[in-house]
RNA sequence: GCCGGAGUGGCGGAAUGGUAGACGCACUCGACUCAAAAUCGAGUAUUCGCAAGGAUGUGGAGGUUCGAGUCCUCUCUCCGGCACCA
């Protein structure tokens, strides 16, 4: 049984509150930290010291926290490390006279309420308040400086109006590519009606079709906005979704676990699938660019910033078209277009469209078929995990090089992503790694076209022992007269020589003459290449055969080599071929060969009419969640009357039969020929009766109040039509039917008729979206919180809801967070998210601080909702952010991350009663490095109280007689503690901030033990000053107890006098040839001829120097000198 | 696999190319105390040496430099991100 240890209490030495008689008299009170900190805190809030006005002509400094999500663990000492940080800088931005924005609120929507308002019944809106009102208490003991007037909660509707209002102003938007920035959708209307979509170059979705102004005045208002959605910022879609059946719920990533059989959901364990569910989306797709690009001018982390571009995932390539045998055209995306000539096959994704196009054409269907089910039954989990490649060859069709003309094979695989780029690749093996593996699986060619261009090249020299020493000796000795690195790997006899690739010939040379009995491998970049001693020649260097070398031919020779095999077996020595992915130079490319591959990238591309193109990984971001607690989205599905699009579809001449209309004679159009069709079959014919022929043209839609009973999906109409007559509209038609339909029968014999259909009837609702007066659209009471079981928000069950028409998802997490920081700015404003005084005067946010999480989340959204802003003229900046740094985690105890699930967390609380508010401020502080992870530690805390302590307790030694004279030695330390301070919380170097105050402190304390030495008390109130925004109870109580009018954190920050920095004397170390052997005090200033003449005759450096001549004398002012001799 | 970041005492960590281990924890010894806690003082990388002092030392192997934890090359390990993105 393990036993547990308890970690030991500390005794603290506030136990007894006796008060200090001072020299002075004057009573000095024992460090309390209860006492202390209740009162401070309550003058705080008394006095509204940290309310922040926006009219202020002093400079604006905004300091923001991520706010949290109030959860019912509450907080653990983890959370409040990124809030002190932020604290601490405020304080000193405060201090030096920036009119700071520091607030705080809650980003209060989610899934867990959601949970527990299932679970419960409760009220997920009464439960959030009270989480809030606790998380609120917790973060005032720790005696944060917000201004709590501006508290805001995202699942407030005094806010989440804003957020509402915020997507409606999206989804009456557009991104028009060519102004590079969202419009409203309004202009959009308005170039359609003025000359269709031809010279629109907008962001948009991949169906939209191109249609004139004529065309588009045309349609119905439902088919206009199903044209608009297309464009919409804010749009309707289909994804998948995980939709649990058992729980009768779409469940989140993070709510599904696998197991063997496959996905089930977290709770319960019941199998997961994939459902295909009605979505809402946000373009973000349209500012992958801008949301690259501005990163550049941020001062962000550049991991955060990292992981961002990697996320988006900007890529430059060229989009090249194949021709397909049947004539249809293949465009595939490539960044390495350099390798055109390289291309054995093609690929295309399963699900790309050509796949069913050419249906007929490919002879193998049957195998194609099976392999689509095959893939279709896979998972996704199945597809990426298993790197095993598949697919198929699609027979009978071949894809035409546009470099070459030469004819190729087209491959199906699901290792070629639908989703990305044009979802077919061409496959270049021998220059990229998975058309090699695929390659290598099914037996298809491999062409290499690029050549290494590398300048330096490794050669590992197999060598024994003694070889080693000797060809470590002979280029110690300069035996070969060229630059070059050796090491020896792994304590073995090799020997690893890395050289300018122009040297190759002399060291082959070299090795050839001196070294006996030596076999070598050759790497290029990560990649193996055997050469046999005997075929080392010259042409090494521009034969690149040897890349492809059978491994099988060289592994006897390897296996001899029992050491180098050791080495090399576990690596890409295992393969029997090697590919080589890098940019070099071409070959094997008609004219284009000797260029590089950076060149030959463009050149090829339009020597082949292809396009140079950008393409990016991110896709558009899913706006709805099928969840109650969230902020509904602002629209309406209203009801419209229905449309009917109608097609004709030919004419037809009838051949009575005696019992009726049986077969139809008819020629067609085009190839003269005649055969018999059945009723309802539509072809394109000519009319037969007369030879004569003519075309009913119909292009327009018709309106219905009331969908007449015939006019049923897919059915076939007839109308008659006389030889000598024109029908140009669906009514001139419709008008004849009906004329005709009563005796359709008996006329039909006579005369030649025409065929039409009903092809689409468009009854879907039109979206409409709610008034902005209207707004907030507040969430209904439901009766019950539970999934409504069709995987629909539980709002779908809500009739109300629903007969108002009402959108019954509701918007994601992300949604309220994206631009809290603008309301903070004016966070009680009716007309407006936020004023435009207010937002001129905030602008955006100086220093952010949060975990680095969101990098892929929160700060990309926030950024992508604030350029939208931007574009239209909402908010002054192109950014939100322009600091941001992010707090490492605070790890348990036991090394493992904090959670109830563990039972490791440290509750702040505790810390607080125990230590006090700025005891567990301070060492949050000084656990380390604040960007970089570290174990709570209950032993180490105690060094941050003693110092606060130590620090109170200096009071009492504070020569408070006005005959009192400073001492030189403790006015030098606290300016250097000062200087130090300032600049390290600047640069968020808080652990070394606080060094610097403990070094400060034992400074002053050793001195003051030498007679005649004091601390006045301007000095030590500059020291709590310092201190202040790291313990800023202790410091402002110290503070008034000298005597001080108003609050220490509304006083100046104190600033260092760089003239009291200097010592009279310096410490000048002295080594010998780069060791250090003496140390020597002279006086500051000193010139370096007389510090060297000391430094020459000092009696620990004469040793060392005695009988040397002495070649070098480097003389670091104020720091060392160094002897070289 | 690819892209980032990091490896320094028993522990958290500090060091514009210039005395490696600041500061803190822990530990050892001492003072105070009947005693303990708290507090104060001294010490604390490894190694040889009684000492003075010397040698070694920042994951490993090399290099550049008067001088390298820091810069360069290779390599190992750990952490984070992405993951068939053509």
């Amino acid at each position: 049984m393990a036993i547990k240890k308890k970690p030991q209490k500390r005794a603290l030495s506030h136990a007894s509150k006796k008060t200090v008689t001072q020299k002075t008299g004057m009573k000095f009170p024992e460090y309390d930290h209860k006492k202390i900190e209740k009162t401070i805190q309550k003058e705080w809030l008394a006095k509204n010291i940290y309310k922040t006005e926006t009219a202020s002509k002093k400079k604006k400094y905004y300091v923001l926290d991520m706010f949290p999500y109030p959860s019912g663990a509450g907080l653990h000492v983890g959370h409040p490390r990124g809030y002190i940080a932020s604290d601490v800088f405020a304080r000193m931005k405060r201090m030096q006279g920036f009119n700071v924005l520091h607030p705080m609120g809650f980003d209060s929507f989610g899934l867990p309420a959601e949970q527990y308002a299932i679970q419960t019944g409760k009220n997920p809106n009464i439960f959030t308040e009270q989480l809030i009102k606790t998380y609120k208490k917790q973060l005032e003991s720790i005696g944060f400086s917000y201004d709590w007037s501006r508290e805001v909660a995202t699942h407030r509707p005094d806010y989440y109006e804003w957020t509402q209002w915020i997507f409606l102003q999206i989804y009456n938007s557009w991104y028009d590519k060519t102004k590079n920035k969202a419009r409203p959708i309004d202009d959009l209307v308005k170039i359609f009606e003025k000359s269709g979509n031809e010279k629109v170059h907008a962001v948009c979705n991949s169906n939209s079709v191109s249609f004139s102004a004529k065309e588009w005045k045309s349609w119905s208002e439902i088919e206009q906005q199903k044209i608009l959605m297309n464009y919409r910022l804010a749009y309707e879609g289909y994804s998948e979704v995980n939709w649990c059946p058992e729980l009768g719920t779409v469940l989140a990533n993070d709510e599904i676990v696998d197991s063997s059989t496959g996905p089930v959901s977290e709770r319960g364990g019941y199998p997961v699938e994939k459902k295909s569910m009605r979505q809402w989306f946000m373009r973000i797709t349209a500012y992958a660019d801008r949301l690259i690009q501005d990163l550049e001018g941020l001062d962000w982390s550049s991991h955060i910033k990292e992981i961002q571009k990697n996320w988006i995932g900007k890529s430059e390539g060229s989009e090249i078209e194949f021709t397909v045998s049947t004539g249809d055209s293949l465009k595939v995306f490539t960044t390495r277009a350099d390798t055109l000539f390289g291309v054995t096959y093609v690929v295309l994704a399963p699900e790309h469209d050509l796949v069913q196009k050419l249906k007929l054409q490919i002879k193998n269907w049957n195998e194609v078929e099976t392999y689509l089910s095959e893939v279709k039954a896979k998972s996704e989990e199945d597809r990426v995990s298993s790197k095993e490649k598949t697919g198929v060859e699609i027979k009978g069709i071949k894809a035409i090089n546009p470099a070459n003309s030469e004819e190729v094979p087209v491959w199906i695989a699901d290792y070629v992503l639908a989703g990305y780029g044009t979802g077919a690749v061409m496959a270049v093996p021998a220059h990229d790694e998975r058309d090699f593996e695929f390659a290598n699986k099914y037996g298809l060619p491999i062409k290499q076209v690029i050549t290494s261009e590398d300048s330096f090249r490794s050669i590992v020299v197999v060598l024994t022992l003694k070889d080693v020493d000797l060809f470590k000796k002979q280029l110690k000795e300069k035996a070969i007269p060229f630059e070059f690195a050796v090491s020896t790997i792994s304590k073995r006899e090799h020997i690893q020589v890395q050289f300018k690739k122009e040297l190759l010939k002399d060291f082959i040379t070299l090795v050839q003459n001196q070294i006996t009995g030596t076999n070598w491998v050759e790497i290029v970049g990560n990649k193996n290449i055997i050469v046999q001693k005997d075929s080392v020649s010259e042409d090494l260097l521009d034969d690149a055969d040897i890349w492809f070398k059978k491994f099988s031919e060289w592994e006897p020779f390897i296996r001899g080599q029992k050491s180098l095999w050791d080495m090399l077996g576990q690596n890409q020595f295992l393969r029997e071929f090697v590919c080589y992915q890098n940019d070099g130079i071409l070959k094997n490319s008609a004219q284009f060969s000797g260029k590089s591959s950076v060149e030959a990238r463009k050149v090829i591309t339009e020597f082949v009419g292809g396009k140079l193109v950008t393409k990016y990984k991110i896709r558009d971001a899913i706006f709805a969640r099928q969840r109650y607690w969230g902020e509904p989205i602002p629209l309406i599905h209203k009801k419209v009357e229905p449309k009917l699009e109608i097609k004709f579809s030919g004419e037809f001449r009838y051949k009575l039969l005696k019992d009726g209309v049986k077969t139809i004679e008819v020629r067609a159009l085009d190839k003269k020929e005649r055969k018999n069709v059945n009723v309802g079959d539509i072809l394109k014919f000519t009319h037969v009766e007369k030879q004569e022929s003519f075309l009913v043209q119909v292009k327009e839609l018709w309106n219905f109040k009331n969908i007449p009973e015939i006019f049923k999906k897919g059915k076939h109409l007839f109308t008659d039509i006389y030889p000598d007559q024109e029908i140009n509209t669906i009514e001139e038609l419709y008008n004849r039917y009906k004329k005709v339909a009563p005796n359709y029968d008996k006329r039909i014999d006579k005369y030649g008729c025409v065929a039409w259909r009903v092809e689409k009837i468009s009854e879907g609702p039109l979206i409409i979206p709610v008034s902005e007066k209207k707004l907030p659209l507040e969430l209904p009471n439901v009766k019950s919180y539970a999934p409504s079981g069709t995987g629909e928000s539980p709002l779908a069950t809500v009739k109300a809801w629903t007969t108002a028409g009402y959108e019954t998802n509701t918007m994601p997490g992300w949604a309220g967070s994206s631009w809290y920081f603008l309301r903070y700015m004016d966070p009680k404003n009716k007309k407006a998210f936020a004023d435009k005084k207010a937002l001129t005067y905030w602008k955006d946010v100086d220093m952010y601080v949060g975990g680095q999480e969101h990098a892929t989340g929160h700060l990309l959204y926030a950024r992508f909702w604030h350029k939208f802003l931007y574009d239209l003229g909402y908010v002054p900046t192109k950014e939100p952010f322009k600091s941001l740094r992010n707090q490492g985690l605070i790890m348990a105890t036991d090394g493992r991350k904090m959670s109830k699930r563990w039972g490791n967390v440290i509750n702040p609380d505790d810390i607080v009663a125990t230590y006090g508010a700025d005891t567990l401020r301070v060492y949050e502080m000084f656990m380390g490095p604040f960007e970089a992870s570290q174990p709570w530690s209950t032993e180490s805390i105690i060094g941050s109280r003693r110092f606060v302590e130590r620090v109170w307790r200096l009071g009492e030694k504070v020569a408070t007689q006005s005959t009192a004279k400073s001492s030189e030695g403790i006015e030098r330390s606290i300016h250097k503690a000062i200087k130090k301070v300032t600049e390290d919380i600047h640069s968020f170097g808080f652990n070394t901030a606080i060094s610097a105050m403990m070094i400060c402190v034992n400074d002053i304390e050793n001195t003051l033990q030498k007679e005649g030495e004091a601390l006045v008390v301007r000095e030590y109130l500059m020291l709590i000053q310092i201190l202040a925004p790291f313990a800023p109870h202790m410091s402002d109580v110290l503070w008034k107890q000298f005597g001080q009018k108003g609050s220490i954190h509304t006083a100046p920050w104190p600033t260092h006098n760089p003239k009291k920095l200097i010592d009279q004397e310096m410490t000048i170390v002295v080594q010998v040839n780069g060791k250090v052997r003496a140390e020597l005090r002279f006086d500051t200033g000193m010139q370096k001829e007389l510090i060297e003449a000391h430094a020459l005759r000092d009696e620990k450096i004469l040793p060392w120097i005695e009988g040397k001549e002495i070649k070098r004398v480097i003389y670091v002012p104020g720091k060392l000198i160094n002897i070289v001799c």
